[in-house]
DNA sequence: ACATCTTGGTTCAGTGAACGAACTGAGGAT
DNA sequence: ATCCTCAGTTCGTTCACTGAACCAAGATGT
């Protein structure tokens, strides 16, 4: 699915979206940094992208603001990228394509996302019906659903099975 | 789809959509059906996308039900491709991308949306402010904003200047 | 001291998708 | 009879994605 960027004649918020965003598995990295995921090796694991595909998508969304790359130890040198405010303005975007793939494409609900205030599941557009205000990221918890494979191969989908915040930082059994 | 284009390892209904609206021009087909656009040629015209990927990207639209393909006259034959609810269910994923897109990326703004009822502008959910609820695809008006080239090349953009409602089908100037 | 492991990449050959230009075919219009 | 429009298809080139192998710095094991 070679995913150009490109789209030179178009006059549109959306096509400049996408030039940004638009490439195969960039979206995925976004929603993983989301997820709390932050090191490139759980990216990989959890994605099974090719390695240079990662490489190069960590590197533009650096660029371009949607990732930050913090060192966060010394020794050895190791970097993390850690998701900013405008990767996680995406949040609404992402949120809207995954209610349409699991409305129209979906047998059981993957994932539930809730208020962590009040436990209520989040209405069509982010919003908390019982407290009536829109959820920022960070305050919504991710449970797993129905659908989701209980006990998945890689460590990074295990970990991802504990209900947690979105943006926290996820926390890899050693096991 | 075929082998190396899906994202074979995710259990994420983003995941999901991504395989079917995620290739290369496909939100941007989407995006000009909701613009009212529904014949190839003004697809082409207004995408400017190889023709044989156009024709790729409707075939597969069709198929997965967001598109469907209607014969509106009998002589000579012709088709238009119409969105159907599914496709219009993209409008709030294609509204986040888009806001997103000109909050961080845009200068000045493209198109304004607004509630036909009341001519209040689209809050980022898709609302009217005014009105507090949240208006159907149907009911939003297009208006061009300051950022948009007056006088664009092609004839599909040019009909696209005259503020209209979303899917109403575009009337083609002659000139 | 040396080998091995972990993390985070880069390199490279093979393949498939996108690109753009040319071609096709059905059916008016002149 | 020729030209035009619409909606594609075909095809050679270019470019992006893929998977496997390779690389390097630093930590860890023996």
């Amino acid at each position: 699915m070679a995913l150009g960027k490109d789209y030179a004649t178009q006059e549109c918020s959306i096509a400049r979206a996408l030039e940004i965003v638009g490439e195969r598995w960039t979206l995925l990295v976004v929603r993983d940094a989301l997820y709390g995921i932050r090191r490139y090796n759980d990216f990989l694991v959890h994605l099974g992208a090719p390695r240079a595909v990662l490489a190069a998508r960590l590197q533009t969304l650096t660029s371009e603001g949607i990732l930050e790359k913090r060192r966060y130890q010394e020794s050895p040198p190791r970097d993390e990228y850690v998701v900013t405010e405008r990767g996680i303005a995406l949040w609404p975007a992402l949120r809207a394509l995954g209610l349409w793939g699991r409305e129209h494409f979906g047998e059981e609900q993957l994932r539930f996302f809730r208020h962590a205030d009040c436990g209520t599941e989040l209405g069509s557009y982010g919003e908390c019906p019982a407290c009536g205000t829109v959820v920022p990221v960070r305050d919504v918890i991710m449970v797993p659903g129905p659908g989701l494979d209980p006990h998945p191969a890689d460590p990074v989908s295990r970990a991802l099975l504990r209900p947690k915040r979105l943006l926290q930082p996820l926390q890899i059994d050693p096991a």
